[in-house]
RNA sequence: GCCCCCAUCGUCUAGCGGCCUAGGACACUGGCCUUUCACGCCAGCAGCACGGGUUCGAAUCCCGUUGGGGGUGCCA
């Protein structure tokens, strides 16, 4: 059972597809499984593709994941001679023919070609449905077929697999290693497309399928890997979110479901959000760091202080980029204010008087959030106001929001001077406010 | 048009002829907890597309219908 060899073989056409992910990580984990050996296949016959940053992104995207290879990268640019020796046997077998300066094969026009598939069991084509296809163009390039076929064979593939888009290929590739003069048959395992609400293959245009924009909102590799195995894949247990060393020693090519499976950005999300949440603290802070450089005041930001106030938002988390807005009061000079949210709070008759109160309370209290949530507690309590009520005009006047962390260890990290400012700064605002208000 | 594939809650899935009164997760709804939000906990909503077989027994096997998808390039 080890001496399966697969392959993941991308067509470099730009940002790595969600489906290619899926599929390069389908790829990995049989090899895995089977203690067998994965090699990256570089698709780029045609020379448009081969573009070097076209492959570089496949190669960071395939990193981040984690997702390893055994030995170099094959290039199929760089294999053209194999190809054409391919052709040119074909020819003088006279199994295939030249045609318009391409040469197209000899399809038999009786027969079935078949093949049991290891997700969907027996597929089968008639021969006669199947054209005379171009294994080699004009221009003397190889087609996707040939080289395909011979380096399946030549590189002693045992496990093909690949996206249910290509099972229509099938048929001719195998044809094709036949006549190469293949005895043998490697296994094939067509994996469900992934599509979007509209139950329509994932497509660059309508939908987001480049996995580098997941990782900008800030969704971790593992979970990534961790959601993506379970499109067409779910373990025996019922156990969802688990380490991706369980899901290699779980998974199984048999198992898995033909049908296809829509992406679910909000599950996606809900599975980050267990990965966040079981970061530590400091690996918290440490990874929110480049998406507070990318605001005009996360430059002031240093990990230091990042890593005392990071752990009040990590459980609020789901992505990355969430950081930044939940933050930003910590570092600005001014809170950002939401403006609806104050209206709201602050035509609260109450509003301004416990403002008043809490300042001068402030002034004197003892500095930590236990003494602040006492004080503000018991001024709640003169207005015959519950902490949740007594709070909201606090929370705006300190954070600019109606929502955000915890209003008493942010303003124990914000310090007294600070806190009294700003509650100073919200009168002013109410006072200006006011007459407009009135008029 | 032709070829191929698919069909369990809204979504991802478990289920491989009796254990199914169909299980879990996400989403949604209600409640509890609570300094907002969130987390956590509890509860609820919700599904075997349809029709024929086979069988003592079918979500599970077979056939058909319907529906959905993919492919149909000298792209890959």
């Amino acid at each position: 059972m080890s001496n399966t060899r697969l392959r993941f073989a991308p067509a470099p056409t730009g940002s790595l597809h969600l489906g290619s992910a899926r599929t390069a990580l389908f790829n990995w984990l049989a090899a895995r499984r089977s203690g067998g050996e994965l090699i990256l296949r570089i698709e780029d016959t045609n020379a448009e593709l081969s573009k070097p940053e076209l492959i570089d992104n496949i190669y960071r995207s395939l990193d981040w994941l984690q997702i390893e290879f055994d030995g170099e990268p094959v290039r199929q640019s760089e294999r053209t001679d194999l190809y054409n020796d391919a052709v040119e046997q074909w020819l003088s077998k006279d199994l295939a023919y030249v045609d318009d300066g391409a040469v197209r094969f000899r399809v038999p026009a009786e027969g079935a070609t078949s093949w049991h598939d290891l997700v969907r069991g027996n597929v089968s084509f008639e021969n006669e449905n199947i054209e005379d296809f171009v294994v080699r163009r004009a221009d003397g390039t190889a087609t996707f077929f040939t080289a395909n076929a011979v380096d399946d064979f030549d590189l002693g593939i045992t496990h093909v697999v690949r996206g249910e888009d290509l099972i229509n290929v099938t048929p001719k590739v195998l044809m094709l290693r036949q006549a190469l003069g293949a005895s043998d048959t490697p296994e094939f395992a067509h994996l469900p497309l992934i599509v979007n609400e509209q139950r329509k293959k994932l497509s660059k245009r309508r939908d987001d399928v480049a996995l580098e924009s997941y990782r900008e909102r800030g969704v971790l590799a593992p979970a990534m890997i961790n959601y993506l195995a379970l499109l067409g894949w779910g373990p025996p247990d019922d156990i969802e979110v688990r380490p991706i060393d369980e899901i290699i020693s779980l998974f199984e090519l048999t198992d898995v479901n033909p049908s296809s499976a829509m992406f679910d950005l909000k599950k996606l999300e809900a599975i980050n959000a267990e990965y966040v949440r079981a970061m530590n603290p400091k690996d918290f802070a440490n990874a929110l760091m480049p998406w507070l450089e990318q605001e005009s005041w996360g430059v002031v930001a240093d990990v230091e202080q990042l890593a005392t106030v990071a752990p009040l938002i990590q459980e609020r988390t789901k992505v990355l980029a969430e950081g930044p807005p939940q933050l930003d009061f910590f570092f600005l000079d001014d809170p950002e204010f939401d403006e609806a949210a104050w209206t709201k709070v602050m035509s609260l008759d109450e509003a301004p008087l416990i403002l008043d109160a809490v300042k001068s309370a402030f002034t004197e209290v003892e500095w930590d959030s236990a003494a602040l949530h006492e004080t503000l507690r018991s001024i709640g309590e003169q207005y015959e106001m519950k902490l949740g009520k007594a709070q909201a005009p606090l929370r705006i006047a300190i954070t600019g929001r109606s929502v955000g962390p915890p209003l008493f260890e942010s303003m124990y990290f914000l310090g007294r001077e600070t806190v009294l400012q700003r509650i100073t700064a919200a009168q002013q605002k109410l006072d200006t406010d006011k007459p407009r208000d009135s008029a």
